[in-house]
DNA sequence: CCTACCGATCGGTAGG
DNA sequence: CCTACCGATCGGTAGG
């Protein structure tokens, strides 16, 4: 490749409008190559400034990663915590979560793909400082499921760990094949996870 | 990193044990790394050859990913194809085909993983010389549910695609947390999963 | 299969 | 933020 000319013509940006500027971009282009495959060059490129200078505002490529993935799994969280303590019944509540995951996956489809593709990429100690809340999503789910079936109103005899896990899995496997922004469609996901799931998961012939 | 040295001692393979050496070895280097940091150079190591005698098998990276992923799909849709064709109502032949798919899965982890993360790294033209055949994986799980909606097992309401979709993709989601291996665990998965789903997809209160 | 290479690209740095 | 680099590594090749 012929070496990148500068720009003839380039903004200054301030700081903070820069950064975040830099993780919606970079965030995109490690959605489409994946991590390792994203270069600094193109990251670089598509903002309009030299590769080194990406320097003034990282100090590692890692940097950009760990910053997606850390937004991503927060706000994430935030949701579905705040969704589940809204009060209802257990079921109740695990039907608000779905879709409201799903949901959620749908509006932020570039970063969810990065967080269920790329936290490996990170050594394991940044990944505990982005997993190792107090809370979690493993462990909402696995409350949601174990409250359901202390209420009575899912079935006692599932493994309530790895039926949390199932739900989970379940639910963020849609990034694979769902389309970004469109909330018609994600409503249609996330009516068909809430009637298969929660019918799946209830016990006797409760209707709902 | 020191030039890699000849081994003092290496022995000649005949061809096709050594290709058949490759592709595993290179699998599971992909599967720790992802195929974009899987180096050459690695997996020659492992090998006990030199980089540059891996063109005596190969003409390119991609031809090992090709392989590799060309085998995993071939030999997980004829499995699904035919426990499918072996006969019961559509209920019972989805049923049949969950929990093969599962221990499937568990049994084929490292390559399944890969066929999951990888197959967007291949050019598109390759992509659909794996995928492209005259059946495939999301058009039996369609057929499946269709006609267990004919027969009225599967409730009508539900959308066909929509539904073999999140189908296919929760069972495949399972990649992510299951232990290589473990058939006790794919069991108890397998009948998780077939107690949710199934329970989850049929009409009325059909007990099974 | 090995030896001995090559051009391209990578993340990163010094100094301004 | 840019200029001007660097060492390391990458996939791949010629010739045997």
């Amino acid at each position: 490749m012929i070496p990148t000319e500068r720009r003839t013509e380039y903004k200054r940006k301030p700081r903070e409008e820069r950064w975040s500027e830099l993780l919606n971009v970079a965030a995109q282009v490690i959605y489409e190559k994946g991590y390792r495959a994203a270069s600094l060059q193109e990251i670089s490129d598509r903002l309009g400034i030299m590769k080194g200078s990406l320097y003034y505002y990282i100090r590692s490529k890692e940097d950009i990663l760990f910053a997606v993935l850390q937004n991503i799994h927060e706000i994430g969280l935030a949701n579905v915590t705040s969704l589940a303590g809204q009060g209802g019944t257990a079921i109740e509540r695990l039907r608000r979560v779905i879709r409201g995951h799903i949901l959620f996956i749908a509006e932020h489809l570039v970063d969810t793909t990065i967080f269920l593709h790329e936290m490996k990429a990170l050594p394991a100690d940044r990944q505990k400082e982005i997993l190792g809340g107090t809370t979690s999503y493993p462990k909402l789910f696995r409350q949601l499921i174990a409250e359901g079936q202390e209420e009575g109103s899912i079935r006692g005899a599932l493994d309530t760990e790895l039926t949390a896990t199932i739900v989970l899995g379940s639910l963020n496997s849609t990034y694979r094949w769902m389309r970004a922004g469109d909330v018609e469609a994600a409503e249609r996901i996330a009516a068909h996870f809430g009637e298969i799931l929660i019918s799946g998961l209830i016990a006797e012939d409760e209707a709902l």
